[in-house]
DNA sequence: ATCTATTGATTACACATGTAATCCAATCGG
DNA sequence: CCGATTGGATTACATGTGTAATCAATAGAT
């Protein structure tokens, strides 16, 4: 699995939402919202391409950066190996947890239920 | 929040399960399950109680190590931010990358029903 | 009382990460 | 054409982590 820190997920996630970009588009969008020197999201564009998380293809002067490896995808192994490290691989209790803290909205709920129900749907078959 | 890396959680996780122990018992317990040197299993003991995750007592020669924070809480903390970070703090989508990988049980759908049925209930309030 | 084994403390060392600065080649403005 | 700028590559450096080895104090064994 493709290993990516905490602050290369950020952006990574620029580039989920749109992509290819250049390094100059990544960098503005990426300093709108943290406080990065250039020269900082530049050495992990570079860590990121070493880790083939991104691609790139020559333009002009550049490199245009795109995600080599899709948001589901990293998103599905990530979460899978979150459970597993920390509640033994089962969702439930981690549902549980952001049940009794409160953090779960109404509209969370129904969304749940929703998932829920087609779950039992799919599973006559 | 108190950081616990990816090996120290192990330790963590068997003092979560019977504290408090000696460094010779939990040497033991890991070393059934894990390849780690007793020295390398004492540097963990050593920073985990620098980070305050344990707290120890003096027991003649050595120290009886407890936790100091709860799995509970450990939990919720880990759970919270690893959903914030990837999921922008809505944990639905997390559980249905777990459905549409069918890494969910029949057993695993009823207790999500429960627990929503649960929550249904009590926001009756 | 002395030697030895054990325990926690300190030190070691490579690799990852956060956070840049420097270097070098190509490009753009004049 | 030439100097300034820009982009990626390389280097830097502190801190965290995985994985121990060494040190020093103490408790047992003889």
């Amino acid at each position: 699995m493709v290993e990516v820190s905490n602050a290369e997920l950020h952006v990574m996630q620029v580039l989920w939402r749109r992509s290819p970009q250049t390094a100059q588009e990544i960098v503005s969008e990426l300093q709108q919202e943290f406080d990065w020197h250039e020269k900082t999201i530049k050495t992990m564009l570079n860590r990121l391409t070493q880790k083939q998380a991104l691609s790139f293809t020559k333009q002009g002067r550049g490199y245009l950066y795109s995600p080599a490896i899709s948001e589901q995808t990293y998103q599905q192994q990530a979460s899978k190996s979150f459970v597993q490290r920390l509640f033994s691989g089962k969702v439930t209790p981690l549902v549980a947890h952001f049940a009794e803290k409160g953090d779960l909205s109404h509209k969370d709920i129904d969304e749940l239920k929703t998932l829920i129900a087609q779950l039992e749907e799919k599973r006559h078959d």
